[in-house]
RNA sequence: GGGGGUAUCGCAUAGCGGCAAUUGCGGCGGACUGUAAAUCCGCUCCUUCGGGUUCAGUGGUUCGAGUCCACUUGCCCCCA
């Protein structure tokens, strides 16, 4: 994977760039429409790709429900990802460090990893940063998550700075196999860091600058969005994105409403995610330019 | 013509003597930020919040009837 820079607003910190992956090129800022499970639900594929329609650079999957279904071997017999979803433009997939926050009342969280109480069947299985390393070598996505805790809002210091240690040791042993494995299907990946470090300015400091240590080819930001006050976002976005390297994408998980993304954007993130236009799209909200309306109301119909 | 069944709040259903009355759908409103979400949460007879008027209609039994009885009406089934 190859990120360059192309233009930088001069009244913004906003920039435009491209990232070339072996299944193609993604413009920057992107939107990436997320797929759990290998399909992005609500929208039909033509939609996805059609260049007039929203003609997808990337779309996001999952680790956590792949693994769980289809799972592995299905996974590995169709070719990954692209192949099981019949989906030949990049994929990202998300490592399930969101998990470990939605999933918080089934799930066991230690230092080793976490154990998952399957949502599907309620068996066990055990999520450690080498093991998400293996699974999304499976899956076989162009850009790969390293694993993390997702820290909930509100989220006291003590308890912020603690996951976030937790969440560097992690990546560390994420770099540590990722290092030590191949791509199983001849195409490159690359495996992105997440900075943590909840709404504190100090410790997303210190996470900024110790992802850093590993060379990787983009860095993203998570923990936000997670319902903390919009101002507290924006500050902790900027604060971080002044850390990173001009010359890497830099990706703010889980954002967001279309307010959300301009303001991100102009403070210097090139890369989203968010349930959000498939969740609320599929329970009848529709963004316009006008406001949100939704059109299962009569009114509209 | 003879016999049997049935009627509940837009629709569909529950109800077997203490009921403003179950549930689903529909309708209306809201929520949703790295998807346990085509999900979830309200409201859905009237009300001046005291209460009022309801289960096809009329009459009856009963302290009390959507529930039991009689008749009327509508629909459904079977036999001619």
């Amino acid at each position: 994977m190859n990120f360059v820079l192309q233009h930088k607003d001069p009244f913004t910190k906003a920039r435009a760039g491209v990232i070339d992956t072996a299944h193609g090129r993604i413009q920057t800022p992107i939107f990436m429409p997320v797929g759990t499970a290998g399909t992005v639900k609500g929208v039909h594929r033509n939609f996805l790709l059609n260049k007039n329609d929203v003609n997808a650079d990337i779309i996001l999957g999952n680790t956590y429900h792949l693994y769980l279904r289809p799972g592995l071997d299905v996974l590995q017999k169709a070719g990954g990802i692209h192949g099981f979803s019949n989906w030949d433009r990049p994929v990202l997939t998300d490592s399930g460090g969101y998990q470990v926050y939605s999933l918080s009342g089934t799930r066991k969280l230690t230092d080793e990893g976490v154990k998952f109480a399957s949502h599907i069947d309620g068996s066990k299985h055990l999520f450690s940063p080498e093991r998400v390393m293996d699974i999304q070598r499976v899956i076989g996505a162009d850009i790969i998550m390293a694993f993390d805790e997702c820290t909930p809002y509100p989220c006291d210091y003590e308890y912020a700075q603690k996951s976030m240690h937790m969440t560097h040791r992690w990546l560390d042993r994420c770099f540590a196999r990722f290092n030590e494995t191949e791509p199983i299907y001849g195409h490159e990946q690359a495996l992105m860091p997440i900075v943590q470090g909840s709404v504190y300015d100090d410790l997303r400091k210190q996470s900024a600058e110790y992802v850093l240590k590993h060379d990787a080819q983009g860095y993203a930001i998570g923990g936000l969005s997670v319902g903390e006050p919009h101002e507290d976002m924006y500050r902790i976005t900027e604060l971080v994105t002044d850390i990173l390297p001009i010359d890497k994408p830099r990706y703010l998980m889980g954002v967001g409403t279309p307010e959300n993304l301009l303001n991100a954007i102009a403070l210097g993130v090139d890369m989203f995610d968010c349930v959000m236009p498939t969740r609320n799209g599929r329970n009848g909200n529709v963004f316009t330019t006008e406001g949100i309306i939704n059109i299962k109301n009569k009114q509209w119909s």
